[in-house]
DNA sequence: TTGTAGGCGTTATCAC
DNA sequence: GTGATAACGCCTACAA
C-alpha cells in the first residue's frame, strides 16, 4: 500500500496539517520539524495523491494537446516542443491525436473536461468559433494553433505562411526567375490559403506585369506530378515552380525528370515545409522551413501565461516566422544550404 | 460553475446515490427514474469530476507513455498506435517524451505515480531491471517496448530485429550475393545488437564458409559513409552491404556514388527501418520495414489486458514481425516494391 | 508554530 | 428501488 499524508504525520509525530504545510513550502513550520517531516516522507516514499489534491485545489497540473490525424515529422516535433516546455513548467501532457471528423474532435475535447488546466488545439477545417463555443468548458484556457478563428476571445498562434511564401518568391526573383507558377493546396486548408495569398502578394509586388499562374493541388505527391505535367504543356513554359508544400514539389521533380528536363537548369523548383526528404531528393530541394518544435514551445508558453492569469482576456494573435532554405533546386546555389530567417516571432495583440 | 452530482440529484428530485447508480449503469434503478436522471444531467451539462471519482475508485482511466529523446516517424507512429488503441478502451494518454539521462527518465516515471493506471515504456540503454524496481510503484502494470529486460516479472514487446535481418540476408543470398558485409549500430543499443546477431546467424546458416564482415557504425549517416569507404578499400570488395539502419545505408549510397560505383550493379545496399526517405533516394532502398503504429497498438492491447487482471503475473515476451521491402538497391527488382512479411506476431509467454 | 475539523465530488455500504 | 452516510486523501480556515 502506498503511503498517505496520515502515515507521514504519524511517522514524523505531527499532524497532517503540518505535513501539508511543510511539503508545500507554505511556511509556518519550524525548520526543524519541516526537516523531520521531509525525512519521514522520504522514508515512506510518500507521493501526494494527485486526484485528492486536485479535488480541492481545482488544478490538475496537466495540459491537453488535441491534434488532427497527422503523420510524421510535424506531429512528433510539435509534441516534442510542447512536452519539453510543459515539463519545465511542471505540467503533464495529455495527448489526444488522430482526430478525423468534427464529432470525433468534439468528443475528445469534451473528454478532457476536468482532466486538464488548459488546451493546445491544432486546427482542422471544421474547428471554428462555433465549434469552440459548443465544446469548450467556459474559462478553460486554450491556445489555437494554425487557425483562422477570429472570435476575439482566444489566443491564436500561426506559422507565418504568408511571409514565408513571400520571401521565397523574392528569392526566386532575385536569382533571375520571372515566369513563376504556383501549385496550391486544398481549398479548405488554412496553410494552403495563406501560402497562396503570400504568393499572389509577392507577384503583385515584385513582378507587377507578370501573369499569375496558379495550379490546383491537394498537398499529395501525385497532385504535384499532375500539375508539373500541365506546366510542361504550356506554350510559354514557366522558369520556376513553387509548390505549396514539399510533397508536391517532389512530385514536380519526378515529372520533370521523366520529361528529361534539368532542374534547376531548365526549370527551378521550390517547396514549403522542409520535410526530411527535401535534403535527399536530387537535386536537393530549396524550401521554406517551419520550426515546428519552436511552434509547440511557443504555444505552451502562451498557454502557461494564460493559465497564470485567469480571467484576463486571452484574445491575441501571434505569428512565428519561417526560414528560407536555399539548396540546389532553384539554381544560384553554391554547396551546403543557405538559411535565412524571415522574421522573429511577431505579435499582434488585440487587447 | 459546473454542475455536480448534487445539482443533478436536486434537479431530478432523487438522492445522489441514485444519480450515481443511474449514470454508471450499475442497475438498481427504475427505468423511469433513470431516464429522469439522465435528462436532468443532460440539462445541466453534468460531467463527473474525474479527480473525485478516481479518488475513490483508484482508477484514473489514463495510461502513460514514457519515451526517450526520439525524433521523426518512429515517435509519431508509435504514439499514434498507442493513442488510437487507448481511446478504443476509453483510456486517456499521458505522454512524457524526450527523456535523456537515467535520472530524467526516473523522475518522469515517478511523476506519473498516481496519475496513470499503467505505463508503456520504450527502453533506453539505462532502463534495466534495477531501474524499474527503483522507480516503478509496485503493482503498476507496465509494458516494456524494445527491451532486453528479463526480470521475469514484466511484459515485454519487441520488434523482431533478428528475424528481419535474417530474412533480408536470405533475400540477398537468394538473388546471388555471397560476400555480404554488415554495418552495425551502437554497442549499447538493443536493436543494433539483435540485428547484428540476426546477420551472424543467417550468414552461418546460408553461407557457412563465408567470412563474416562486420563494420562499426553508430546509426548516423556519416558512420555509414565511413564504413562504405572502408569497404571500398578492401582487397576483395563485398557484393552487398547491409546496414543496420536506413540512415547508414543512405550514407553508404552517398559514398558509392562519389566513388563512381553503380548500385546495385557494382554493389548492392540494404537497410533497416523503412524510413520515408528510403523510397526517395536513388536507387530506392531495399529495407526491412517495422510496422511501428502496430507496435504501439499491440503494446496498448497488452497493457489493457494487464490492467484488466490485477495480480496476475505479467511476465511474458512478445515479438512483432517485420516486412522485407524489395526496391532497387539490391538488384533483381522489377518495378514497384515487393513486400514480404517475416511472420505474424509471436508470443513467448513464460507463465 | 501546531493541531482539529470541515469539505472538495464521487462511489460504496448500509439500512429502509 | 431508494436514500442517508461514510469513506477516499488532501488542503486550509480556525483554534489553541
Amino acid at each position: 500500500m502506498t503511503a498517505t499524508i496520515k502515515d507521514v504525520a504519524r511517522e514524523a509525530k505531527v499532524s497532517v496539517a503540518s505535513v501539508s504545510r511543510a511539503l508545500n513550502g507554505g511556511g509556518g513550520v519550524t525548520p526543524a520539524t519541516a526537516q523531520r517531516i521531509r525525512e519521514a516522507a522520504a522514508r515512506l516514499r510518500y507521493v501526494p495523491h494527485s486526484a485528492a489534491r486536485s479535488l480541492i485545489t481545482r488544478r490538475t497540473h496537466t495540459i491537453g494537446a488535441l491534434l488532427p490525424d497527422l503523420h510524421g515529422e510535424f506531429f512528433s516535433e510539435l509534441i516534442r516542443g510542447i512536452d519539453l516546455e510543459a515539463r519545465s513548467h511542471g505540467l503533464h501532457l495529455l495527448v489526444s491525436s488522430s482526430h478525423d471528423g468534427e464529432e470525433d474532435a468534439a468528443a475528445a475535447l469534451r473528454a478532457m473536461q476536468g482532466r486538464v488546466d488548459g488546451v493546445v488545439l491544432l486546427s482542422s477545417p471544421h474547428v471554428d468559433a462555433a465549434f469552440l463555443k459548443a465544446n469548450l468548458p467556459d474559462g478553460l484556457p486554450i491556445v489555437l494553433l494554425n487557425s483562422d478563428v477570429k472570435n476575439g476571445a482566444d489566443a491564436v498562434l500561426n506559422i507565418d505562411n504568408f511571409a514565408g511564401t513571400y520571401a521565397m518568391v523574392r528569392h526566386l526573383v532575385d536569382i533571375g526567375h520571372q515566369r513563376i507558377a504556383f501549385v496550391g493546396g486544398p481549398k479548405d486548408n488554412y496553410d494552403a490559403r495563406q501560402r497562396e495569398a503570400g504568393f499572389r502578394a509577392a507577384m503583385a509586388k515584385f513582378l507587377p506585369g507578370e501573369p499569375v499562374r496558379v495550379l490546383a493541388g491537394d498537398f499529395g505527391e501525385s497532385s504535384g506530378y499532375v500539375a508539373a505535367r500541365e506546366l510542361l504543356a504550356m506554350k510559354s513554359r514557366p522558369q520556376a515552380v513553387f509548390a505549396a508544400n514539399d510533397t508536391m514539389a517532389v512530385g514536380c521533380l519526378q515529372a520533370f525528370k521523366e520529361a528529361g528536363l534539368a532542374v534547376p537548369g531548365d526549370i527551378a523548383v521550390a517547396g514549403f515545409d522542409d520535410i526530411p526528404i527535401a535534403r535527399y531528393v536530387t537535386p536537393s530541394l530549396s524550401t521554406v522551413r517551419v520550426r515546428i518544435a519552436e511552434l509547440g514551445k511557443n504555444a505552451m508558453e502562451l498557454l502557461a501565461d494564460l493559465m497564470d492569469r485567469p480571467g484576463l482576456s486571452a484574445a491575441s494573435v501571434h505569428t512565428l516566422g519561417c526560414d528560407i532554405v536555399v539548396r540546389e533546386s532553384c539554381g544560384a546555389h553554391r554547396g551546403g544550404a543557405t538559411i535565412t530567417t524571415t522574421k522573429k516571432i511577431r505579435r499582434t495583440s488585440n487587447r
